[in-house]
DNA sequence: CAGACTTTACCGTCCGGACAGACGGGTATT
DNA sequence: AATACCCGTCTGTCCGGACGGTAAAGTCTG
């Protein structure tokens, strides 16, 4: 395995065991096995780290959601599925990317910044290509961020049963005006 | 004004200014117009510091929302539709509570146990007090706490516009219900 | 040899916290 | 009323340690 990419692994394995505060670059250097040093030779700064954690990890979640919107056969609201599919439980990227952007946050809020794009991103393809009325597609992603965000905080996490009827009710909720709305588009 | 209330404006004020890099005792103590002894005076140390934070904020949100509930006119759903409410745009007591948060969980996690105790107690509430149907209650406040973390990050906000129509398609999502369930109800 | 990679040793700064007292408004004692 | 005392509040200073980052020397490979 690559250097650069064990201390990205060692990154975010301080950050969930032993919390944002514990993210030092000697602690992750040693648990990457690599002297400090040859951790500063990979990412110049704390800085650099963390960018290059959230790109990681952004990129494979961006990945994944594509993948998972091309295998929904939906006429509409592939994307907004595959989103509120994703968050059905804590998947080890949605993780890391949570406890990436809240060491981002913890840092130097501007870290963001890039992140913040790709949510627009996001949000701008649920919006716009993806079939479905505004709204239903914004309440989607408010939902997935939402119970996406609550684990990340432990902020009285919904059990499986309840995160499912949940998404349920929502994907029900979209499919259906979908539906609805193409019976009346095939009845003009 | 007391010098405690002072200490705790003048923390949340930096984290929101500085972030939470910036949260050190010296800036908080001279921001509030003390010596860095006359803060430890009143929060023995950081730790303290932040539960003070917690507790004060999380207290404010709690009296507010019932507030809320209390005036609002529902047979079911009044703390839920409150509980929408709040979120309908960034209050400064939501904005407080989420940097507190944030900041708790920058430097340790632990500090927010009775935060999640508090969250727990509002969910009770909703699943089993509200007269709702349970998935219906959890998703608002799935919606609710999702808006505002999304604030907190800054990841693709919503207009207050698009905020509006997904709030108010939660809230009618579960009045209509209701309302159903009333009908059904009296024709028994 | 060259260049990518890694190590060791070191530095200046900042931070959380400890500490020893100063100030000042009561209150009890005489 | 004057004195002495106490205690809650607050000040300024100091310290040990951790942290982010630098510099230079070394190693391994093509």
């Amino acid at each position: 395995m690559l250097t650069r990419d064990r201390i990205l692994q060692a990154a975010t394995e301080v950050i969930k065991q032993e919390g944002v505060s514990s993210l030092t670059l000697d602690k992750v250097a040693a648990r990457a096995g690599v002297s400090k040093g040859g951790f500063l030779y990979h990412f110049g700064s704390k800085d650099a780290l963390i960018i290059g954690l959230l790109n990681q990890v952004m990129g494979v979640l961006d990945t994944e959601l594509n993948v998972l919107a091309d295998g929904i056969d939906a006429r509409q609201g592939a994307f907004a599925l595959a989103y509120l599919e994703y968050v059905q439980e804590p998947t080890k990227a949605a993780t890391d990317t949570a406890v990436s952007i809240l060491a981002a946050a913890a840092v130097d809020d501007d870290l963001l910044d890039s992140t913040r794009a790709t949510f627009q991103r996001w949000q701008d393809r649920l919006r716009h290509d993806d079939g479905l009325d505004e709204t239903e597609a914004l309440l989607a992603r408010v939902v997935g961020d939402g119970l996406w965000l609550i684990d990340l905080f432990g902020l009285a996490p919904p059990t499986a049963d309840e995160r499912r009827k949940v998404l349920d009710l929502v994907s029900n909720l979209i499919t259906d005006h979908g539906a609805a709305r193409d019976l009346a588009d095939s009845a003009e």
